[in-house]
DNA sequence: CTGAAAGCGCTTACAG
DNA sequence: CTGAAAGCGCTTACAG
């Protein structure tokens, strides 16, 4: 293996200068920088990144810690975070938090395997999250926020994703409203119910029918949700689905049922994946800006890594209303 | 930070031991171990990886390289992979083969971030990677092969695939048969093809009509495909789609044209997502085991790591057909 | 502007 | 069974 000794040896430079170059110091003399960086070049040379995390006590890595790979958001967003720890140079390190005895996220810090970490998993923080916040590690929330522990947070406004889809149907003359809302025990999922009962709430519109998921969001709970609703014998023109694929199961479920959407009814979900405007949904939808949610909370963190903050940060990425057929009958159907 | 010398001056002993303890060296006296046992957990005592990594020079790591988040498998494998690296002890660092300005795996190989590689892009080998392979560094390929080049592969049996979905059709009675192949530029498509078209070879059943998607493999693509066999006049009992998301397409355009499935018509595709089992599409296919997958990745990988293999190895992982209401009416449909 | 040297925190022969 | 010491490959004060 080559190292920066065998560099400086070729260049007929101290080790310490090939060093210097590596590092883009200003100081070193043209003539010799171009020497060197040919000696790099024709030996093959490439830094040995644990010499250097060792040296300077940093180890150019985030990790990302996440969970639940049925939630179908999580590919975009770890892609996203892929891309953007790429653009600065970082590695990224992924660590999956459903596995209780998995070396954990919380090792990789203390370990100096990373230098911070983005929580992006959907459900309530683990005591080993809570322990790292509390000793100071550079730590942000992505995506969600933690109801007990002051912690910087990036993330799509779910609340304000929440009011907008109330608007958007009331503003369209929907009165008779439902909803299928996802499990209280996420973060999003209550925050969008929320902000939609709010603008309800504001215009004293009820809402006619409503259920909570009980376990994960998935395409069954929508379908189950749905189903629920009909048999109520509520007959709404418009339902709120807090999550796309609560949606997709709901749209199912009254395809299923002979329910024309929009003709006899409205559905509107939120997250915005590729799948919404699929033709078996066309599914209108709040869109979440994944790019920037991930840009966002890279930044943040390297400041938090940095040192270079103090106070904590609550950072809300808004979303963007997308119309599709379930809710509108488009000119130009796909 | 607490360093192993913090420990060794708590426990009254020589920091040699201490990293005799931590790496369970025999030799050390049960009374010694235990006192440093106690010293380390009562200083709270991390090893720090990037020493050890630069002493053993080994990273502890292994690297994993996707492309195409679009593909709907890939955070499933992504997935398994991540669980796979934990029972190990080994971080898993992720890189996005996208983004050609970043730094790649390549280089995270070169600088000793990784101590070897696993390729899950769909898309033919960069240079980059024949430059790793060729310099002998531990590479595996999963789920896909290379053609010029011999190396480590671990992936489903996508021929074999073809084959069963064949068989399945023809054992079932249909000769009239259609399909939507996958891009050629991938690896899996043209396989899952060659196989599904050498079993209707040898049965002497020609394929009525077919086409091949051109970009990538998208709903959009199978949904296209699906309409062009429809103009096409020609009227198949069963159609093969060589990847469930093109199955999707094809059933929403089989949909909105009124053909029904599987009355008029069979359809089966590949890959075993969890969606294929929603109602929207209800689809047989053919599972890939993405566990096996990623053990068995993971597992050469480590052969190769550790220098205790010699000879190349190309590892088919079977995959299993499960049949839903797309090809045959179900006893108790969902 | 450059070099010699210290030291980051480990592991592991080498003595004892 | 244990300790003193070398050394992994860097970065960075400190001299010059």
């Amino acid at each position: 293996m080559v190292t920066s000794r065998d560099v400086a040896k070729v260049a007929g430079v101290s080790q310490a200068t090939v060093s210097r170059v590596i590092n883009r110091h200003a100081t070193v003399d043209p003539t010799i920088r171009t020497r060197v960086l040919a000696a790099m070049e024709s030996t093959g040379y490439v830094l040995n990144v644990s010499a250097k995390a060792m040296r300077t006590q940093s180890a150019g890595a985030i990790g990302v810690v996440t969970s639940e790979i049925q939630n179908p958001f999580l590919p975009y967003l770890l892609d996203a975070l892929t891309r953007a720890a790429s653009r600065r140079s970082l590695t990224l390190v992924v660590w999956n938090d459903d596995d209780p005895d998995a070396p954990n996220a919380r090792e990789g810090l203390a370990s100096r395997v990373v230098d911070g970490i983005i929580f992006t998993a959907a459900t309530t923080a683990s005591v080993g999250m809570h322990d790292l916040i509390r000793q100071g590690r550079p730590v942000v929330l992505c995506n969600r926020a933690a109801q007990d522990i002051d912690i910087d947070v990036v993330m799509s406004d779910h609340y304000g994703s929440g009011q907008a889809s109330a608007r958007y149907l009331l503003g369209n003359g929907h009165t008779s409203i439902a909803a299928i809302f996802g499990p209280d025990r996420t973060y999003a999922s209550p925050a969008r119910q929320a902000g939609f009962r709010q603008v309800l709430d504001e215009a004293g519109i009820p809402l006619l029918h409503s259920s909570v998921v009980d376990g994960q969001t998935s395409y069954e709970a929508g379908h189950a949700g749905a189903m629920q609703m009909l048999d109520s014998g509520e007959r709404p023109d418009a339902i709120f689905c807090s999550s796309d694929i609560i949606a997709f199961g709901a749209l199912d479920a009254f395809r299923s049922r002979g329910v024309r959407v929009p003709d006899d009814l409205w559905v509107c979900g939120v997250d915005g994946l590729p799948m919404a405007a699929w033709s078996a949904f066309d599914l209108t939808t709040q869109q979440q800006d994944v790019e920037a949610i991930a840009e966002a909370s890279l930044d943040r963190l390297l400041e938090r890594v940095g040192g270079t903050t103090e106070h904590v940060e609550h950072l809300l990425i808004p979303t963007g209303l997308v119309v599709r057929g379930s809710t509108e009958h488009m000119p130009w159907p796909v």
